[in-house]
DNA sequence: TTCGTCATGTAATGGGTTACATGATTAC
DNA sequence: GTAATCATGTAACCCATTACATGACGAA
């Protein structure tokens, strides 16, 4: 979770701590937030892991800067190679734990990174998810509607316009991805037939 | 939070823990889900705290029924006074724990049994919440957009425009709340004009 | 010199989840 | 008699939060 959006941010990048939490605040929007209590302990463990490193990058640190009593000032991760590739598999993982409410949001800030392929099985996975919880309240709701006060209904039905709508957004955001790379059509009869061009999408 | 919810169910009538569970999901909606491994701990924890009791109205549980090897069967709940008395400060409670993400909707699901001023305060809270969320958004956004790929910018609108819907959504609701029960006016001018009736609040 | 914001970190705690174990009851 | 679902419960763990402590640096 946060270590996704770690990976992924310092893929750009290198950051340092507090830099890497605005810039997952500018990420992730209103999707999540985090506090420096789990960004710290997060960014220690992937370095004890092998994935980051200390970016020794910046001249000026080095500089004539004060003499850095014990340890303080900046500290800026970079990832390593390790690093990159966790970020692929991670990438590259299209699951529950890509789709799920809490992952969903930081899967799709790094789609841009992401196999087309695994862009779709992620998009209809959320979707399919969103859908089946749609038919469970519509069903509760159908069946408990009358016993329900004017508040838990209004509850009942702000929710479901909610998962409605992300659903809307999901079948846009599938559709648009189709257009763009339609899946290799495994045709019963013979092979499919040649696209236009395989356009290199970076 | 989960301990509220079962207050709040248990207040309406007697139910054992997994009729709970289902009340739960229907009163909850999409809002939240809560699992058996949270849900019993809680409520023994509650039994231990004297807000709950067993409850031995069940005729047919102490007829002929099986000799009970144990204890094995449906263990009804329901409030004692001291747990009706946590309901109700718990209801009467208009702070950030009643407008945060993760339990406004559990107040939201009680509005009916809750002060009509108290439902007011939270509900412009929530909104005044989500109002500084917004614009928190608004100014990244505004500062980042032409940074952003495709489908970060994507969920930061997405994300964007959930907020602005459930803006829209409280002020409809504090807007009928208004009409319903308007404030006790404090005119600027003398003291306010005798109202009907003080009705007695403790 | 003091305030705000940048910057890093830890300890205690919290509020849940998953997976598992068990057994009763009902419908076929 | 067996599968589904009703029903209760525990243990291990997870992923974060809050509150706190510290300190550098720039602007007023």
């Amino acid at each position: 979770m946060l270590e996704l959006a770690v990976l992924g941010l310092l893929h750009e990048s290198p950051l340092h701590g507090y830099e890497l939490r605005q810039r997952l605040k500018a990420t992730l929007g209103t999707f999540r937030a985090f506090s420096y209590g789990s960004l710290y302990p997060t960014l220690r463990r992937m370095k004890a892991a092998g994935w980051l490193c200390e970016d020794a990058g910046d001249a000026e640190v080095v500089a004539g800067a004060p003499p850095l009593t014990g340890r303080r000032g900046k500290v800026v991760y970079k990832l390593t190679a390790e690093g990159k590739e966790r970020f692929g598999e991670l990438l590259a993982e299209a699951g529950p734990s890509s789709w799920e409410d809490e992952t969903f949001g930081v899967h799709f800030a790094f789609f841009g990174q992401t196999d087309p392929a695994v862009r779709v099985r992620i998009l209809e996975g959320r979707r399919s998810r969103l859908v089946e919880r749609r038919e469970g309240v519509r069903s509760t709701l159908a069946r408990t509607r009358s016993r329900l006060d004017r508040y838990t209904l209004q509850l009942q039905e702000h929710g479901l316009e909610s998962v409605e709508r992300e659903v809307r957004w999901l079948t846009e955001l599938i559709e648009t991805e189709r257009r763009a790379s339609p899946p290799p059509a495994v045709s019963p009869a013979g092979p499919p037939p040649p696209t236009p061009r395989e356009r290199g999408a970076p």
